[in-house]
DNA sequence: TTCGACTTACTTAGTGCTCGGTAAGCGAAT
DNA sequence: ATTCGCTTACCGAGCACTAAGTAAGTCGAA
């Protein structure tokens, strides 16, 4: 209605039909992302999406070819953030890396929607044939080598005891970290995410340096 | 057709109507939990356990009411089999269960499509009012409190160190063995699960004892 | 011991609703 | 003139569940 609504090309303020349709793009994978996360995938339906977007369902699926389409746009978002993490991760020393865990799970807690959209998503995925199986599965397998990679520099520069199998403690941290993610998400009063993530990371100090 | 088809009663050959009908619902579940591991409780309809079950949907409904009836049936008869597994932990002194822990994961093993159900169940039952929500809660709580139990005593028998926290260290056991369970489901070929265990159970030992 | 009332374990038929997905078209932007 | 981002209208299939009935089994009273 205001002439700030018109469409005037190269403006900031007036970003072109390409640029909107992104942006609405984002918006939905969001939306589907917290609905995943609550209902899982298979109980989501395209019509609660569309409805909480505003869209309608052709509209929806007009951006996302299908359902499975729809799920792959949001589990390729939520890498873009894993990504950045391990980045991060992957820029500190390998003595810092450990220290960095209670707050990575400090972050997580702010936003126990991600978390718990992975829980779910990996546990409807454990089918060969599930739409997301494949990913999951490539998913683990980097972050075990990432993780192993860390323990393996930390076992050459002779910060960690030579004695462990870099690939075996990675499975293990991850398993942790995930288990405990688990029981918080599903009983918030009584697991605190954050206290146990700093006792295992505890724990884990004294495991990799050998007490 | 024969003679022993026909109802007689107080004999084993002619079980009576209730018997044969508890037995049915016994095969039901079981076929129940095999495509709730599979595909999940909300990715399974009723139409597909009636049809393996070689029964009519009404007929499914006869016996447990209602859908959530019926995943409340899997649910408690898979708690059966834990709690016997349970059982014969508590059997064992201290120091023995710690030992039995690849045992149980080698017969975790064989029976893969149990340990499916249980983590796409727990995924599945995240939210607070999802249908098996307060029956897992109340399950960890449990298997936190047995585990916690074991630790105390085992510190007060001076088998392990005083200075950790047993609930913590309960927490973050039950997370361990939980988290490598889902990564062998998710990529069996990457990860052993037998091996994996034996693995934590030696870095456990070491952790308890105080290296 | 027999008979009739009741219960159990189902079936057939069908309910209203929701599902993911398609066809066709429209108006605005490019 | 064409493409893009949608909408309206619709589809058949599948969903959990219900109503009503049936045949067989069970059981108490006459």
């Amino acid at each position: 209605m205001s002439p700030a609504d018109q469409p005037l090309r190269d403006s900031p303020s007036a970003p072109t039909r390409r640029e909107r349709a992104r942006q609405r793009r984002e918006e939905i994978i969001v939306i589907a992302a917290e609905l995943f996360a609550e209902r899982g995938y298979r109980g989501t339906s395209l019509a609660e999406v569309a409805a909480r977007a505003g869209i309608t369902e052709p509209g929806l699926l007009h951006h996302f070819g299908n359902k499975a389409g729809l799920l792959l746009a949001v589990i390729e978002r939520r890498d873009l953030d894993g990504e950045a993490f391990a980045l991060e991760l992957l820029g500190m020393e390998p003595a810092a890396r450990l220290r960095a865990l209670p707050e990575f799970a400090r972050r997580n807690k702010d936003r126990a929607g991600l978390a718990k959209l992975f829980t779910v998503l990996v546990a409807e995925s454990l089918e060969p044939d599930a739409p997301g199986h494949e990913h999951f599965v490539t998913r683990y397998r980097a972050m075990r080598a990432i993780v192993a990679g860390t323990i393996r520099s930390a076992q050459e520069a002779g910060l960690t005891r030579a004695g462990l199998d870099p690939e075996a403690k990675a499975a293990e941290i991850i398993a942790t970290l995930d288990g405990l993610q688990t029981q918080w998400l599903l009983d918030p009063e009584a697991v605190d995410i954050v206290t146990a993530v700093e006792s295992y990371a505890r724990t884990l100090e004294r495991d990799l340096t050998g007490s």
